[in-house]
DNA sequence: TGTACATCAGTGAACGCGCGTTCACTGATGTAC
DNA sequence: TGTACATCAGTGAACGCGCGTTCACTGATGTAC
């Protein structure tokens, strides 16, 4: 039964992957390792042929997850303008959930309260998300010579996180879609002041 | 061994609030009914003299610390202008974790990823709450005569709810204050924007 | 008011299920010569 | 290039621990008369 080696890196990375949408849609605590062999195809006992525990996974389930969006987002955006870029990337983050394929989740959404309590390496790997994207957002801020980029960046991004993190309760998808849509106005009346303050320096 | 009606109450009271700190700090999946009791000073074979269920001492739990925020918070804004309430709650709820005694801790910022995949009791206890903030928030809006109370109310607490369950990933208490700094700031703005529109009107 | 019995809060132990992890085994791949 | 052996991905079952839940028991409270 033995596997090549191409066949092993690709059975690893379909783990992986697979971990990923799973884990941003239940959960950390609520995932099973049998869960996820057996959507990849797989039986749970050669989990361990792969990952030393639930906890590597996870955290490069997270890793995974944070990858996919950030490149997502990267070639949605290629050759805007700073300004459009914000807006699509804010309402690319907001309407993740939204999309058919639920391949873009963001761990700081769906894992929010659970990061704290985790494996130092899951949380390791949430601050280098949360930081790139903090990262993201205030380098195109600068591009458009806003001042103290990184402290609005950091704002807009726990607007944007808490918005998805509480529609996710909303009962219809109707109230989901406004809670989104406030959270867009509001960042968008965040990013507006910053330009205005721009202006009249 | 049996106990007064009264006592009974007071342990049962005793067994909620302890629960409603526990779960707070670490979560829904992570606290076990052991922890609990023992923290209430009891055994775990008593549990089921007052509750059905984990579940139902989650939501009772998660209930009562909604209740405990929203009391505080009531009693901090008493006899304030709504501009300066507004500002109070928004402090309020963003330095909520970092109070010394840890009784008045969300569950929408503490709970939030777990919720969705949590039992429907809890689910509704957290809409409830939500909306109550919301509510709350949008009350004083709109004694401040700002238009769309509800969507503006419904933007803030999705940042206030973002800050917090960020901010506990901060890795220094540092970049933790910063970051509720920036959300404060940002609330700042939109309540800013949001008189301005006002006024033009 | 006092007495006899039923109730039930709390204890400590046990049950049972789920889940992370381990293990013996299989047979295809990789490697040494 | 071919052959013989070592390696190891994947399987299916079992292990063992943690935790929610149940249970027999105790003895103080509540209640019926």
């Amino acid at each position: 039964m033995r596997k090549s080696k191409i066949e092993t890196a690709e059975t690893r990375k379909r783990i992986v992957d697979t971990a990923s949408i799973i884990i941003m849609q239940n959960g950390l605590a609520a995932t099973g390792i049998a869960d996820v062999m057996a959507a990849a195809g797989l039986t749970q006992g050669g989990f361990y042929r792969h990952f030393e525990s639930k906890e590597h996974l996870a955290a490069e389930a997270s890793e995974a997850a944070f990858e996919k969006i950030f490149e997502m987002m990267g070639k949605q955006v290629a050759g805007l303008a700073p300004r459009e870029a914000i807006g699509r990337i804010v309402r690319l983050y907001l309407h993740q959930r939204l999309s058919k394929n639920q391949d873009h989740l963001c761990p700081l959404a769906h894992l929010g309260s659970e990061l704290p309590n985790a494996d130092e390496r899951i949380k390791a790997v949430a601050n280098a998300g949360h930081k790139r994207m903090v990262g993201y957002i205030a380098g195109l801020l600068q591009q458009l010579k806003i001042e103290n980029s990184l402290d609005v960046a950091d704002a807009i991004a726990a607007t944007l996180v808490g918005a998805v993190t509480v529609s996710r309760l909303a009962l219809s998808a109707a109230s989901e879609k406004s809670m989104l849509n406030h959270a867009e106005s509001a960042v968008d009346l965040v990013l507006q002041a910053a330009l205005d303050a721009r202006k009249t320096k």
